[in-house]
DNA sequence: ATTAACTATACAGTATACTTCATACTTGTT
DNA sequence: AACAAGTATGAAGTATACTGTATAGTTAAT
C-alpha cells in the first residue's frame, strides 16, 4: 500500500492528474481505519495496473468516459458477467478499428516521404 | 472545386469544424478571382484527402497540432525536403509507439475477457 | 418577387482533461 | 521547536477542440 506521492513516481501521472481520476471515479484508493491523526489514502498494485492501462488507453485516443467503462467492466462487481463481456468486446472492435485507422496513418506518412524523396528540388 | 457543404458531406465532418480547421491552418481553401459577386470559398480533391488523414489521424490519438506538422511537411513548399523527412520519420516512430500501446490495450483486455468467462459467479 | 437554403464572419459557449492556487493539517528531520 | 515536505479539499483557471449563435449577404427554386 503506498501514499500518492510513491503512486504518481511509479507512474510518471502526476499527483494532480491521479487525484482527478480519482474524482472522475477512475481510480481509489482507502484510507486506513486503525491510522486516526489523518486521513491520508492508501493505493494498491491494482491502481498502478489500473493507470498503466488509462495512460496506454489514452495514448491511443479512447476519452476516460470510454477508459471508465472498460475499468468497471474489470473491476465493478455490481456489473454482470454478461454486461462486462459486452462492453469488453465492443472495445476489442474499436481497437481493431484503430488498429486499421493507425496502418493507414502509416501507409499514407510512408507514401508521403516516398513522394518526397524522389521529388526533384 | 467544391464548396464546404459538399466538402462536409463527403468526408462527413460538420461545416463548423471545417472552418475551425481552417482558422487553425490545417487545410485551406480559395475565392474564385472570377467570382465578383461573392466571396464563397473553394475546396480542392487535396483538402478531401487532408480531411481523411486527419480524422484517422485524431482516431488514433494525435492532436491536431501534431497533425499540423504532417500536412505542413507533405504541402509546404517552405520547408526543406530534409526538414520535412525528419518530421515525417518522428511520426512513424510515434506511429509505432501507439501500435506497441494499442498491442497492449488489446491484450489486457482479452486477458480480462478470459478472467471473467473462467470466473465462478 | 419571395423564400428556403447556403455562405461568411465574429464571437460566445461547451466538453474534456487537466493544472494551479489557496488553505489547512500532518509527518519526518534537524 | 522549527521547518521542509507531504497530504486533503475545494474552487478557479487553462488548453484543446470544437459547437452554437447572431448577423448579414448570396443563390436557387417556385
Amino acid at each position: 500500500m503506498k501514499l500518492i506521492n510513491q503512486l504518481s513516481k511509479e507512474t510518471g501521472i502526476p499527483i494532480g492528474t491521479i487525484r482527478f481520476y480519482e474524482k472522475s471515479g477512475l481510480v481509489k484508493g482507502q484510507t486506513k481505519k486503525e491510522v486516526t491523526t489523518n486521513n491520508y489514502v492508501y493505493y494498491d498494485e491494482e491502481t498502478v495496473e489500473k493507470l498503466r492501462f488509462i495512460q496506454m488507453a489514452k495514448a491511443v485516443g479512447f476519452t476516460l468516459s470510454e477508459i471508465k467503462e472498460v475499468v468497471d467492466a474489470w473491476y465493478k462487481k455490481q456489473i454482470s458477467k454478461v454486461a462486462k463481456i459486452e462492453v469488453l468486446n465492443k472495445k476489442l472492435l474499436q481497437i481493431d478499428e484503430k488498429m486499421k485507422e493507425l496502418k493507414a496513418v502509416k501507409k499514407q506518412i510512408a507514401v508521403c516521404i516516398y513522394n518526397i524523396e524522389s521529388a526533384v528540388d
